[in-house]
DNA sequence: GCGGATCAC
DNA sequence: TATGGTGATCCGC
């Protein structure tokens, strides 16, 4: 399959038309692009990558699932078919009969909020293409670097091709946060009990504002704007209309800084819904729009009632519902009290480009650290310091957890999960890093460029135990809104289980609004955002308090953890090292890693490489060094190689890659390939 | 309970 | 040179 995608690439006089992107989806500012060159940049920019091949990988196994969805579909026979058919016209039925049309919500969404709050800063970029983020990923773009295709989430150094001029802003999350307190000041006066989506995003129920005043909602919504804009001088859209994702399709509509609102009428509702691309609904992605048009031939909203009986037919119920509640422009309408998080977690990319004096540096640090920790293998760093930030992050939440699960994303771009769910609940960093040494020791040798570390299960959290309070009828799931499948769509569960947690933390607020989406995602600095880990009250000022008092400290340990973080070199470690344990399976290892190290050390303690200087007692820590440098020799000749290679090879990589992946029986024979020399390191991913 | 995938921002 | 981080949910085992 992978060759013939070859080949179609070969003969194909537009190759990229075929590679998709999320880029050129038709988004707020998109108008007038010239998405044909967009794809071809992109395309020319991506290709051969180790991205890019993950992404036809990614794009075949979706075919596949289209594939066989087209098969179970034509299976189906006239009885069938009938058959789904009432069953799908009694379920819409009574979604139908669900519609609550007595609330008014307004989504507010604020244009381009990096890129604008910059501007506000440093006048200079007015008018200019600019986009805030780094060569390697952008979290917004200004309107007029839109027009030239520049999107968020498009890597810097492909914008910078759509358009030469870009000027790169980085990320200044505390400023970000500055603006998004000064507009949720305004929102507060509308609803204080908004719904906070992101930094920039917020819902209101304004029922009771239009009620009480006696105003309709389109003048709410243009006043709120007009405040937003007088108190932060910055823009912001709005929608209006009678549940929350109505709102949101509305306020993207007359982006930016536009309004427009969708009275509370089943009929205007219907009418807006049917001509509605599916794209547009909050949930459905790139993924859910391909398979439904391909397999179906859904485009628009209206036709997801149309192709009900299909969908019921190749669908759980609860995605099938949601599918139905989008074409009848269903969604919720509650105001949730309090979301409390479900895990809580710590990832990091590992930069490949380091300068060798910073390396060098680092690894000094490393060993400092090694030594102090007492015996953790040095390759062990990076979870050393997640499990750390981790533990730090759980404390000032005040979470025990009983679920660690390790995330690892190889060279190749595959994402692998691992995970254990232990007897007792943990929260220090000792124990986090015990068991996520264990986890990713099972996956060694591995070439890595992303380790994470998650949490969950915590205490208090009984959801598990209380089946009874999510099992709920059908009326119920869409009047609550839970056929949304969005994040707070567990918002009805009481807290009476997590109180005993929120009282023991003083950094929470009883009855708070919580923001667990609020963290820059864009932003190198991300740590610096640690009120926004945390549950923040809005209702109350005492959320700022919070805010300023954990900055300072998660800000120097930060500093300390990227220098530490991040190596091309440390990944080869994670191939060639030789870990500690004791095990036979790894002594062949440790010998050939010896005799490296006779040669390398003058004197005993001296490194003929680097001149990095060991005292004879450090035994272990010399030879992590050793092995450092062999890893580091292996990734030279690896890449000398990769480079002059032929296609074949990678095609032999993906299919080692995907049999692996796939039991862990197939994960014991990898590791046997310890025992090959070299070349097996040329082969693996 | 685990792991892969999808989605949002 | 170079394609992120955090959290949630669903599905199939």
């Amino acid at each position: 399959m992978e060759g013939s995608e070859g080949n179609s690439d070969a003969v194909s006089p537009h190759p990229w038309q075929s590679y998709n992107t999320v880029y050129t989806t038709a988004k707020a500012g998109m108008e007038g692009v010239d998405k044909e060159k967009v794809q071809r940049v992109v395309y020319e920019m991506s290709k051969g990558s180790k991205y890019f091949q993950n992404e036809e990988r990614k794009e075949a196994f979706i075919k596949q699932k289209i594939d066989n969805m087209r098969l179970q579909f034509s299976k189906l026979s006239h009885s069938d078919l009938s058959h789904y058919q009432k069953v799908a016209e009694r379920r819409i039925l009574e979604l139908e009969a669900s519609r609550d049309l007595s609330r008014i919500w307004l989504h507010v969404d604020m244009d381009a909020f990096y890129a604008a709050v910059e501007t506000l800063s440093n006048p200079m970029l007015k008018g200019k293409p600019m986009a805030v983020g780094s060569m390697s990923m952008l979290s917004t773009a200004n309107y007029e670097a839109r027009k030239f295709g520049v999107r968020s989430a498009m890597p810097g150094f492909i914008a910078r091709k759509l358009c030469p001029e870009l000027i790169l802003v980085p990320t200044d999350f505390k400023k970000y946060t500055h603006y998004s307190d000064l507009t949720r000041k305004v929102f507060q006066r509308y609803d204080p009990n908004f719904i906070a989506g992101s930094l920039d995003e917020a819902y209101l129920d304004i029922t009771e504002v239009c009620r009480e005043r006696n105003v309709k909602s389109e003048e709410i919504a243009q006043e709120l704007r007009d405040s937003v804009h007088e108190e932060t001088g910055l823009t912001c859209s709005a929608g209006v209309a009678s549940n929350r994702l109505l709102a949101k399709v509305c306020s993207d509509i007359n982006k930016p800084n536009g309004q427009y609102v969708l009275p509370n009428d089943r009929l205007a509702i219907m009418t807006f819904i049917s001509s509605l691309p599916i794209r547009k609904i909050g949930g459905i992605g790139k993924v859910t729009e391909h398979i439904l048009k391909e397999v179906f031939g859904i485009n628009t909203c209206e036709q997801m009632l149309d192709k009900g009986s299909y969908l019921c037919a190749l669908f759980s119920q609860s995605t099938a519902d949601f599918f139905y509640s989008v074409g009848l422009g269903l969604g919720k309408t509650d105001s949730p009290q309090a979301s409390f998080r479900k895990s809580i977690s710590n990832e990091r990319t590992f930069s490949a480009t380091e300068d060798e004096v910073l390396l060098q540096k680092k690894l000094d640090k490393c060993l400092v650290i090694l030594n102090h920790k007492k015996d953790e293998p040095c390759k062990l760093m990076f979870a050393v310091e997640l499990a750390e930030m981790l533990s730090t992050d759980m404390q000032k939440e005040g979470l025990h957890g009983r679920t660690l699960t390790l995330k690892l994303k190889t060279a190749s771009f595959e994402v692998r999960n691992r995970a254990v769910t232990l007897q007792n609940y943990i929260n220090s960093s000792e124990d986090i890093l015990k068991h996520a040494s264990k986890l990713l020791k099972a996956e060694l040798p591995v070439s890595v460029r992303l380790i994470g570390l998650r949490v969950s299960q915590f205490n208090g959290d009984k959801s598990g135990a209380t089946p009874d309070r999510t099992q709920k009828t059908i009326t119920n799931f869409i009047t609550s809104g839970e056929a949304n499948r969005k994040k707070d769509s567990f918002s009805d569960v009481t807290d009476h289980d997590f109180i005993s947690d929120i009282e023991t933390d003083p950094s929470i607020d009883v009855g708070h609004t919580s923001q667990l989406d609020s963290r820059d995602p864009f932003d190198g600095n991300h740590s610096l955002d640690v009120n926004h880990q945390s549950c923040t009250l809005w209702k109350n000022d005492g959320a700022e308090k919070v805010q300023t008092s954990g900055n300072d400290a998660a800000s120097s340990h930060h500093s300390a953890c990227t220098e530490m973080l991040g190596s091309t070199s440390f990944q080869g470690q994670f191939e060639g090292e030789n870990v500690n344990d004791g095990s036979n399976l790894l002594e062949e290892d440790r010998l050939n890693s010896c005799q490296e190290t006779t040669m390398l050390w003058l004197n005993d303690y001296k490194c003929s490489l680097c001149g990095i200087e060991l005292p004879p007692s450090f035994v272990e820590e010399r030879l992590e060094h050793s092995d450092f440098h062999f890893a580091e020799k292996l990734q030279k000749e690896e890449s000398s190689i990769r480079q002059t290679s032929i296609p074949i090879q990678s095609q032999d990589q993906k299919h080692r890659i995907n049999r692996q992946s796939k039991s862990k029986k197939q994960k014991l024979s990898q590791r046997e390939g310890r025992y090959t020399p070299i070349d097996y390191f040329f082969v693996k991913e």
